[in-house]
RNA sequence: GCCCAGGUGGCGGAAUUGGUAGACGCGCACGACUCAAACUCGUGUUCCCCUGGAGUGCGGGUUCGAUUCCCGCCCUGGGCACCA
């Protein structure tokens, strides 16, 4: 037999195709495994190599599992709402819709050729209404839900209104923003729309007016994490900060349990930390200082270091505090006012990239201090964020460094309280250390003087103990057309949601895709956006986070008309086993859908919590740019070993027009851009020696492959497993073409083994190879290490290669073995060895242990831990014996040379250390 | 600034409950086949001042023995960033 992988290809994934084997069943008596990719966004640029790295992954992980008796659930789709089709349709006109339509088809060609075993009679699109349908209908539990912080879950809104009728809002334990309050009689006497009014601050999808990053080019809000140093992420346009009454989603209700939950999970340390750092607790106490130029009012502030309180010198306001303006005494107003007009004019983006000038204003007036009723200065300065914690400071200089450096800058005093470090030089952060010149607290550790501290607030009603998270509430609204339209009606200016049998609500066409003139969103362009009853619209869409909050669980049950999947089936199917996707989506997606299904399972409808089990970031496959120099001014190309400090420009160049030597292909490159067309060379005669460079793999960068390429050159098989051979999953590392006749010339001994066989029983050597790499790819598929298992495998191929024959049972093990990295060619030779039917449910070689048992025991042999000769013992040699052997060795006098062995060390089974001196 | 991950030949990387550093592959060199080239096959390939010595980012330490453990630094990548 010889490889042609390009007909294997063909011949077996039609095969696939018309079978159909990677089926997931249901029911099954089999233990089930779900080992699911993050769904692609269908980019009209296509698939370069680096994007399938997961799939290959993920693939050959499903594969194996399949051979292991389970019964998998692999699927794929495509998250589908997004930016770039609706700016393509912008430019042109056409349908987001059909753009979003031809991107799916390029992009299934490519991922059809790779081979994979996805099932894809459960493709999901979630720009398809049988699909958003249910987004809209998750949207709207959460708008009849509210978070109850006694129960630690969401509830029905129905329980918190009966509450409200009951008590108002008297002992309520509700996630909320702002300060909402009213009693059971004034509840009774509110209207619909007061009712409502009070009801948003509680709803877990709510309406409220935020400061919101506003792009004007795009005509639309953008995500913290769409906005990159005060730019889109994809445009680059300008973005300013703007209030604007938006949909957003109650996730910091769940800032708790979304830490908690991290801790059953496996995932890598790093991403659980960037979730940490996300959601941001802070342990410690709000503290109340009286004011006394408002008798009834108190600044209230958040502090995680509640043991300072007697090192407090000064208080600082952000220039947004709302009691600013009434705090402000009139001698002091004109330069307050001044401050806080300078800070409002700097952007965020200056704010952030300026951290060190410092800027304030004294407003005139004092607080009192809770212990020693000492009256405190009052500043304000735009170090503190109105956004977090109470928007106002205790300031203790001597124990925070920002503090410090702002005392030091306007003069104020700094007291110490914790003993160490040289406090009026610079600040003593440390949280261990003694307190002093802090009355009742004077002598105690950190630790225990915060719980002092909290413990006095408490009781004397100064303050209270405090856990504060840095996660804000996520804005659901965009001002987009090609996204879910939220179910949201309007009674008479009244938010209420379109009834569950009027969903989907489709999103409805219009003339065109921008704004309207009065900068309504483009839904507002629909004719007759209203509900059957005549009720206005809402006319923003969901962000593109939305459908993929929870798509796999629709994967479980992708065409439930009725639900948005069976409940016996997510019960069946349960948790994600293995995700596997990039770390980029380590505070977006990963965040949001953790967020849903919390919520989800809190008003039960889906069985777990944490909807991933384990997770998996692959590394990204990073390009290798070419670059050609070019004499400035000129259209003269200089080699690189030719330049001599001349000033040139780097050019990047298409890496197809690289020869193997690193030099330009100088006649293509005329070819490839019309500005080259009269480019000149020197040396004229060449070659052009270019300059290379370790990228992110782009369009724009010049170093794209394309995986269809390599596959037609090489075969799927090849691809795959030289994604895998070039080095762990994770790691990020550079693609070299050169490197796939490596694994290419492994297939082709593969084929050759094929033969060699022979239908003699299995020879002893013959079997160790084959157990010995039984057991390597069972460890290696438990940790996701292919790159040593292909190794791995060229190995046993290399010894089988040196044998004469083979068995007809190793080769059948082997192709097994082989299945999930090469499975075109392991189905050719299953075929060739006589099964009728595919490979993809054949069972795994059973690992024999006794077939690994060496008879002879090679120990190396170390004098003073360096290895100078081999001894060969027979296994099991009792050490005593060993080390009598090394004593008479004929070797060993010369390592010695008349000096003392002081101790000899035989560590059974592994090593020999003669310790000379 | 803080947090996380990492640093091993010319290159991708292998080996960590401490036990032969450099598996496997690329590249390179030489040889066989060939009129020749490609393919294929075989041999060699960490470095050096080569009977020996050095060596896993750098400097220390623990140990019979350290890529692996400890302390201090440097560098690269990623995340967060006036978060009280």
């Amino acid at each position: 037999m010889e490889y042609r992988p390009a007909e294997l290809d063909a011949k077996w994934q039609a095969r696939w195709k018309a079978e159909q084997p990677f089926a997931a069943a249901f029911p099954s008596e089999k233990p089930k495994f779900y080992v699911l990719d993050m769904f692609p966004y269908p980019s009209g640029a296509g698939l370069h190599v680096g994007h399938p790295l997961g799939y290959i992954a993920s693939d050959i992980l499903a594969r194996y599992m399949r051979h292991r008796g389970y019964n998998v659930l692999h699927p794929m789709g495509y998250d589908a709402f997004g930016l770039p089709a609706e700016q393509y349709a912008i430019q042109t006109g056409q349908h987001p819709a059909i753009t979003t339509e031809t991107n799916i088809q390029r992009y299934r060609e490519q991922l059809d050729r790779i081979g994979f075993s996805f099932d894809w009679s459960r493709e999901v699109r979630t720009c398809q209404a049988d699909y958003y349908g249910w987004t809209q209908w998750i949207f709207v539990q959460l708008f009849h839900s509210w978070f109850n912080v006694s129960t630690q879950k969401a509830e029905g809104i129905e329980r918190l209104v009966a509450h409200l009728a009951k008590n108002g809002t008297k002992d309520l334990h509700a996630a909320h923003h702002g300060e909402p309050s009213c009693t059971a009689q004034e509840w009774a006497n509110m209207d619909s729309k007061q009712r409502e009014e009070l009801l948003q601050h509680y709803r877990m999808a709510f309406r409220s007016d935020s400061v919101v990053n506003w792009c004007p080019a795009l005509g639309t809000v953008l995500a913290n994490d769409e906005v990159v140093d005060g730019r889109s992420e994809r445009g680059g346009h300008p973005v300013v900060q703007k209030p604007m009454l938006q949909w957003s989603l109650r996730i910091s209700a769940y800032a708790q349990k979304l830490l908690d939950g991290l801790d059953t999970l496996d995932w890598s340390d790093s991403i659980k930390e960037t979730q940490r750092n996300w959601i941001g607790r802070s342990q410690g106490a709000r503290v109340r200082f009286a004011l006394p130029s408002l008798s009834e009012s108190a600044l209230e502030v958040f502090t995680t270091r509640p043991d300072t309180l007697f090192g407090v010198t000064f208080m600082v306001v952000a220039p947004e505090h709302p009691l600013l303006d009434v705090l402000t005494s009139q001698a002091q107003r004109n330069e307050v006012m001044a401050y806080r007009e300078q800070a409002s004019r700097r952007s965020e983006r200056e704010r952030q990239a300026d951290t060190k000038t410092i800027g304030g204003a004294f407003t005139g007036a004092f607080a009192t201090h809770p212990f020693t009723g000492a009256p405190i200065p009052l500043w304000t300065s735009d170090y503190v964020l109105m956004g977090y914690g109470t928007g106002a400071i205790m300031a203790v200089p001597a124990h925070d460094s920002r503090d410090h450096a702002f005392a030091l800058h306007f003069g104020l005093p700094i007291v110490e309280v914790v003993a160490g470090g040289d406090v009026q030089v610079a600040s003593h952060d440390a949280k261990e250390g003694t307190l002093i010149h802090s009355d009742f607290l004077n002598g105690l550790e950190v630790s225990d003087a915060i719980e002092q501290a909290i413990q006095s607030l408490a009781s004397r009603n100064l303050g209270e103990r405090r856990i504060q998270y840095r996660l804000r509430d996520a804005v659901f609204g965009r001002q987009r057309y090609w996204g879910e339209p939220i179910p949201i009606v309007y009674r008479e200016g009244v938010p209420e949601t379109l009834p569950l049998d009027q969903l989907p609500l489709v999103l409805p066409t219009v003339d065109a895709y921008l704004p309207t003139e009065d900068g309504e969103p483009p839904l507002a362009r629909a004719q007759g956006w209203q509900s059957a009853e005549g009720l206005p619209l809402e006319t923003t869409t969901m962000p593109g986070w939305a459908g993929s909050s929870w798509y796999f669980l629709r994967y479980m049950d992708p065409q439930n008309p009725a639900r948005f999947a069976d409940r016996e089936k997510m019960d069946y199917w349960g948790q994600v086993d293995v995700y596997v996707g990039g770390s980029e989506h380590g505070t977006g997606h990963l965040l949001y859908a953790r967020f849903w299904s919390h919520f989800l399972h809190d008003i039960g409808c889906i069985p777990m919590a944490e909807p991933f089990k384990k997770l998996i970031n692959q590394g990204m496959i990073q390009g290798v740019s070419a670059f050609v120099h070019r004499l400035e001014g000129t259209q003269t190309f200089v080699s690189a070993d030719a330049v001599n400090g001349r000033k040139t420009q780097k050019i990047h160049v298409d890496v197809s027009l690289v020869l193997g030597d690193d030099t330009l292909n100088t006649q293509e490159f005329k070819d490839w851009m019309p500005a080259f067309s009269d480019a000149l060379f020197e040396p004229k005669e060449g070659p052009i020696l270019l300059e290379r460079e370790v990228e992110k793999m782009s369009k724009s960068k010049h170093n794209v492959i394309n995986p269809d390429a390599i596959c037609a050159e090489h075969g799927a098989d090849a691809l795959r497993l030289y994604e895998m051979f070039l080095g762990p999953l994770e790691q990020a590392k550079p693609w070299d073409t050169k490197g796939l006749s490596g694994v290419t010339g492994f297939l082709r001994k593969v084929t050759r083994l094929l033969s060699k066989r022979a239908d003699a029983p299995a020879d002893k050597g013959e079997l160790k190879t084959l157990h010995k790499l039984i057991e390597k790819v069972e460890k290696d598929m438990s940790t996701l290490s292919f790159n040593t298992t292909v190794s791995a495998m060229m190995i046993a191929v290399n010894e089988w290669s040196s044998l004469s024959q083979l068995s007809t049972q190793t080769l059948k093990d082997f192709a097994v073995l082989l299945s999930p990295l090469a499975p075109h060619l392991a189905e050719e030779m299953w075929e060739t060895l006589g099964e009728m039917h595919g490979i993809s449910q054949a069972p795994f070689p059973v690992l024999k242990a006794e077939y690994l048992v060496e008879d002879n025991q090679q120990y190396p042999v170390q004098f003073n831990g360096k290895t100078r000769f081999f001894v060969h013992v027979p296994q099991g040699t009792p050490p005593a014996e060993v080390e009598s052997l090394i004593r008479s060795h004929e070797k060993t006098e010369g390592y010695v040379e008349g000096k003392i062995i002081r101790k000899i060390i035989v560590v059974p089974g592994r090593i020999v250390n003669v310790v000379i001196g």
